[in-house]
DNA sequence: GCGCAACGATAACAATTGTTAAGAAATAAA
DNA sequence: TTTATTTCTTAACAATTGTTATCGTTGCGC
């Protein structure tokens, strides 16, 4: 997506490990997109940390809700690792959205390919039990642990990190 | 969203319970509009049959990949009681978006709120227990289980029959 | 290089959910 | 009205996950 984005519009940045990009409250006004790095968008329950979702090289990042209907994020977002970043301000964004229609068409696109990772994310909390969450990741991500603390990925499969210690043992 | 549809546009049906509307396979090529009734969204898991979405009067309902992609659909979708629909064919549809801008505006619209709700009911799958989220359910669909045969409900929230007997039991 | 923080592993016990089975109640069909 | 099917409830046992606590390892900061 960001091949459609004219380089003047985009910010470059690098952002040390465990920077706030996002903070729940706070209107969001910025679309992040991954040159170098791995991010976590995740949820507070009342002081427990649920992540929701990894994003790494090659994909926007951003708490849809806030940015687009400029309300509070109910979500963080930060870095897990040193990042190269693009930012793409909420006014450049509104203003390809009104004079690119090529990006306006590939943006909605992009949001309803989140609806279906959404989608299936959905599905496989539904019908799969925590041990065949954990072997799809691996299958999907092979390299994932040596990237990402194992307490952040025991919550992202909705365990506990405990769980996923005998999950990981079990054979 | 129906109020923006060219009522010739739409063909009105009544539908008996259990009518299949998307059959996993096959490619969707209709949009649903609930003007009376129930139906639900479900996906077999070789064999075991798990309800991820109801839906009630006001809203559409289709298989989304399928009908924007063309490609078959990976999921069910049956009505539970008696419906009056308003069904919009994939050609009216497909005129609608390249003609009318703001039919168009309201599609993506919507679609960024399916996405939010996908959001949201993950979250609750990752942080609530199956407890809570049958509490939710009732807060947000009180007059659910008059409607909709308890087992369909339990495989919503992710639980068995027995289970959801043992929690509405619980005090 | 040392001290501290973060990460990871494991055990024991508790709690919750799944599975299987049986039977009652409600609904649908004949 | 009767029969069949579907839905619902419950018990007993099994399996899985959560909780709490402890300790070892690794990485970070000074």
């Amino acid at each position: 997506m960001t091949a459609l984005i004219d380089e003047k519009l985009l910010t470059l940045k690098r952002l040390a490990p465990k920077t706030i990009l996002v903070h729940e409250g706070s209107i969001s006004d910025e679309m992040i997109f991954i040159i170098k790095g791995c991010i976590r968008a995740w949820y507070n329950a009342e002081g427990q940390d649920i992540t929701l979702q990894f994003f790494f090289e090659g994909d926007s990042v951003t708490s849809l809700e806030s940015f687009l209907k400029n309300i509070p994020s109910t979500i963080n977002i930060e870095t897990l690792e040193e990042c190269e970043v693009g930012i793409l301000k909420k006014s450049n964004f509104s203003g390809l959205i009104k004079t690119d229609s090529e990006f306006k068409e590939l943006f909605y696109e992009t949001a309803i390919d989140k609806l279906l990772i959404h989608h299936n994310r959905l599905l496989s909390l539904l019908k799969d039990k925590p041990f065949h969450r954990y072997q799809q990741l691996l299958t999907e991500k092979p390299g994932i642990f040596q990237r990402i603390p194992q307490h952040y990925i025991a919550s992202y499969l909705g365990i506990t990190p405990v769980s996923l210690g005998r999950i990981r043992n079990r054979k």
